[in-house]
DNA sequence: TAAGATATGAGAATTATTTCACAAATTTGG
DNA sequence: CCAAATTTGTGAAATAATTCTCATATCTTA
């Protein structure tokens, strides 16, 4: 079993491992059964040094003179991740991002099951989407201490992001995927992640305007 | 004019900026003139030296004894990082995605004109999607050539990915956003990032699953 | 106009991350 | 079964990023 065998890891390294997951997966659907750190690196685009000492936080999982066994080291990895489990996750926000979400069925393929959605909306409370009822965010923390989710997806307007991340610790959440445009402040044993993808096109722009910067 | 000072600047300080523009036009919004680097340092969760540093790649911005004018400094910033102009973009694969992509109005308010939807399904090519006519993959270079885009949008299929992107880069583009859950190749030229709010849900688990190691 | 309070900007010190280099393990072919 | 060819895993070295510290600049108030 995987155990994490050093103290602190990297924030870099975690982001890394998800994208060998991604890279090997697509490996292992085009059939490749074994592969060596210098052409996967060359596919994640790192130094394969970097995935050699990122895999040896967790142990050793190649074999010296072959490289590692595709199958092995996703399912290697997905369990250093904590993947290897169906995650229970909440929504707050039933828009247009949040129904997406909610209709989004890649969630429950990757063990990501959306098993509340909440908004304050008198007009959408009761309303039935991709199998879930809208429920009014004051019933968060009932309805949480009955499905036992872990994890909650914001998807408000931002100026009541931080509204929503209050309600959704109250209730217990220890995880919070914020698409919202705003920073939220939690206590400390509450993990956030941000998505914006404008963010990455600030960097793209910041990219192309200094093409030498690199 | 911020012009940058220093030759390199680390990948770590441009997401921060973005961050930076965020919190700051949010406490625009909420009426606020001035901050100082120690509360936006708070707001922004880092270190308020950190702050500075990064601001002192593009220039001296602050007044010593007051701190930083919001305006000014979202002006600064976002000067700084190219995102002053407009920015004519083309999406690549008009499917669930890539069609929510084109109605969201956030694109061009931020300054991203999407000019350009393409895709290689016949039954898509010439649908009308928020005002453009979905053309031929095939036509990416001339078309191009017309409306002078400068960044790709890639919502097709993983393993149409790389396909995509070789279409974009030898229409001349040389910025790539890449939804599709694959890493893709192109030259050095070309800057690429990545949108996968599954690497963020990643994270959450592991930082979720392993609380000692923060 | 001078003193006290405040907060920036930048060099130095510290801490963290990445890359190098190579011994150890494994396979393959004669 | 041994030698040659691979490729991992890891300590050491090199790089990079962050944080500390403080001199310097500005504002406020008396
Ligand atoms: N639409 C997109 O494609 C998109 C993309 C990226 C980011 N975002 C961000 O995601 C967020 C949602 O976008 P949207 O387009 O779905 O907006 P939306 O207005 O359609 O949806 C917001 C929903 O949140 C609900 N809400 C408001 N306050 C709430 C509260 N305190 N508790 C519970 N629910 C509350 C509203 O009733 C509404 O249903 C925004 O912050 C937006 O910036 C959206
Ligand atoms: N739907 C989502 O909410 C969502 C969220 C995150 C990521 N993604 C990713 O975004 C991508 C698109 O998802 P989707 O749900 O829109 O899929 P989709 O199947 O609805 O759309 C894909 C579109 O790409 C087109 N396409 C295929 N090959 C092409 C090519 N070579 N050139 C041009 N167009 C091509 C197809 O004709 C189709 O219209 C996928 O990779 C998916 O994993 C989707």
């Amino acid at each position: 079993m995987p155990q994490q065998k050093s103290e602190h890891i990297p924030r870099a390294t975690i982001q890394r491992l998800a994208v060998y997951v991604q890279v090997l997966e697509n490996l292992q659907r085009e059939g490749t059964e074994v592969i060596s750190s210098e052409p996967l690196a060359k596919a994640c685009n790192v130094n394969a040094s970097q995935i050699r000492k990122d895999l040896a936080y967790f142990g050793e999982f190649g074999v010296r003179g072959v490289g590692y066994y595709v199958k092995n080291l996703i399912a290697s990895i997905t369990s250093a991740l904590g993947v290897d489990r169906e995650w229970r996750t909440v929504l707050v926000g039933v828009g247009n991002l949040g129904k997406a979400l909610l209709n989004h069925k890649e969630f429950r393929l990757r063990g990501f099951n959306i098993v509340g959605a909440f908004d304050c909306d008198p007009f959408k409370i009761g309303e039935e989407v991709s199998g879930l009822e809208v429920v009014c965010t004051k019933r968060l923390r009932e309805m949480i201490g009955d499905n036992g989710a872990e994890i909650g997806i914001i998807t408000t307007p931002p100026e009541r992001a931080q509204r929503a991340a209050n309600h959704l610790v109250e209730a217990g959440i220890n995880g919070i995927l914020n698409f919202a445009p705003s920073r939220i402040t939690v206590p400390d044993h509450v993990n956030v992640e941000y998505v914006d993808f404008f963010h990455h096109l600030y960097a793209l722009s910041f990219n192309i305007t200094h093409p030498n910067s690199k």
